[in-house]
DNA sequence: TTGAAAGCGATACCAG
DNA sequence: CTGGTATCGCTTTCAA
């Protein structure tokens, strides 16, 4: 069995208090005896248990991280971001992966509370209507993170419409007139629906340039497989296709690519969300860099504020984005 | 604040010891009276500590899990593995990344067992001799997996040396006669070592085929970039390239990509992993599958095994893999 | 079948 | 500065 305090008391010869005293200079001890309670320590290879110690102080140092799944490269971002930062403040992480069951969005959120964790990250893509009293009830810090939907919690996230809205206009800057916008859906509780709405905005600023919308049947890479034959298919004329997110855009890059298509220099192609494939790919995507990492690590900085009682305020974080401008987009002739 | 097992008594009129009983159903309980707790459990929305039970029980039902980098797509993939076999069995991950650092590793190895973790799996990427001593000491289960090299501790892999044996046939079978090996590095404690040993007996093996190795400096994308320019400058006659990293692949076939040259028409190009990307990139990359969230999920098996007592000899556990055939490579004209 | 009481390993308050 | 002791929330003997 590993040693625990009252061995080392006994060894050393002193009170546990004075050595939980020596352990989190929590108060004065004589310098003559921390020493000989640190040599015991040394020798015993003496660790508090942590468990131990949660239950009296009710700190467990422990932040609940739902995920729908580490696959998405985008979500493993988040979860770096929230675990560097963490770690930073001594905080763990606790994972459970959804994928994409609301279920187990539920099940954890109530496990990870008997676990006792300070806080709560969700990582979802769906909409979970039953979260919210689930959430009320837990009285623990929580923040929402949502790609694609959104709903009343506290988030991060950056401004899809600005953003959207600025990409048109580099597309347009770039003299693209014809530029084809893939969405995925644009009703009430979606993300999509500012995207869309940024791009309405530049195109109707410009008179020569006209809406084209396609919308996608889901947001995978074979979505955008499919829109993008339906869009050479029935419009010969497009010179660019901005995509809602960049699975849209490689899978139009995909298609492009199977039939012989010169990306960019026949048609240029730009996506949304900078996930990590769309650096490596070829040719390289343009898109907007949405900061997965700092999302990740703003949402944790946030549960940690409100856990240490500063003001924390309901409402969204908003973090700047960046257009990436690489090889897959050029300058119309 | 919470409920807690006192409330319930009280509120149920009856002992914590029987509470208890009812919510483990530890020893029988009188229908009525269970009855009756279920109720104010139900009502008071008691839901046990598992801190608290873990303090007693001396189970924290937590396996700690040390990363490398999620970034990674074949640790992520690896993480789900572990995370969703590791539910079946009621256990949760807590998850530390070191980014590479080996310091890091010991310390969350320290840190992980002042969680009470009941079990530990290191997905590293380097070699790191101050583990063994730190492993021995902490007497939990412990399984190491690293891809890329060998060090004496309990793991789960593929059989690297059949698995590049069997590549290099495949590649032959097409037609290939000379076909580049792209090797990270042959030397003792590295896996690559297998797999250069495996392409060199299956070369071996055929008259006309020649040994032609390359050696890259790491195994990154960009690696695989420079060192297809060496191989394409001086080694024009080569019509495969096989390359011990499907990161090196990646690199490789961008490097052909900006250098218009077509694969497979051109020249073959073959992997080894099948991350992620390999199925995504275009051509798709003809490659060896390592089952890797199969490997997560046996490494985390194995510990459980251990956990219940069953028998478990220190001996590695070694998966089947798969040649993948895709898009990248081709029957030589 | 039930309850009382002893711990699990630490913290923290109260005396001295 | 140091020690004794109650306590955290729960499980688990031991008696009844």
């Amino acid at each position: 069995m590993a040693a625990t305090i009252k061995d080392v008391a006994k060894k050393a010869g002193v009170s546990i208090s004075t050595v939980s005293r020596v352990i989190n200079d929590s108060k004065p001890v004589s310098s003559e005896i921390r020493k000989r309670v640190l040599e015991v320590i040394e020798e015993l290879e003496y660790k508090p248990n942590e468990v131990a110690r949660s239950l009296v102080t009710k700190k467990s140092y422990l932040i609940g991280v739902i995920v729908t799944d580490l696959g998405d490269s985008y979500v493993a971002e988040m979860v770096r971001g929230i675990e560097e930062v963490g770690k930073m403040y001594d905080y763990d992480i606790l994972l459970c992966s959804t994928f994409g069951d609301k279920e187990a969005e539920l099940k954890y959120l109530r496990l990870l509370n008997t676990k006792q964790v300070e806080g709560i990250i969700l990582i979802s893509n769906t909409l979970n209507n039953e979260l919210h009293e689930k959430t009320k009830q837990l009285r623990i810090p929580f923040v929402y993170l949502n790609r694609f939907y959104y709903q009343d919690y506290p988030t991060v996230k950056i401004d899809n419409f600005e953003a959207s809205y600025e990409m048109t206009n580099y597309l347009i800057g770039l003299g693209h007139k014809d530029i084809a916008y893939i969405s995925n859906n644009g009703d009430k509780f979606y993300l999509e629906k500012d995207k869309l709405e940024g791009y309405k905005k530049a195109i109707s600023e410009h008179e020569d340039c006209e809406e084209i919308i396609y919308f996608s049947k889901d947001r995978d890479i074979e979505d955008g497989y499919d829109v993008a034959r339906d869009i050479i298919g029935f419009n010969k004329e497009v010179t660019a296709i901005f995509c809602s997110y960049d699975e849209l855009a490689i899978g139009v890059l995909n298609y492009l690519y199977d039939n012989d298509i010169k990306v960019p220099d026949e048609i240029s192609v730009t996506g949304f969300g900078d996930i990590k494939i769309a650096s490596i790919f070829r040719p390289t995507l343009t898109t907007i860099k949405e900061p997965f990492y700092d999302i990740g690590a703003v949402a944790i900085r946030r549960i940690i504020k409100e856990l240490k009682g500063e003001i924390a305020d309901n409402s969204d974080i908003i973090l700047p984005f960046q257009i990436q401008k690489r090889g897959s987009s050029i300058k119309i002739k």
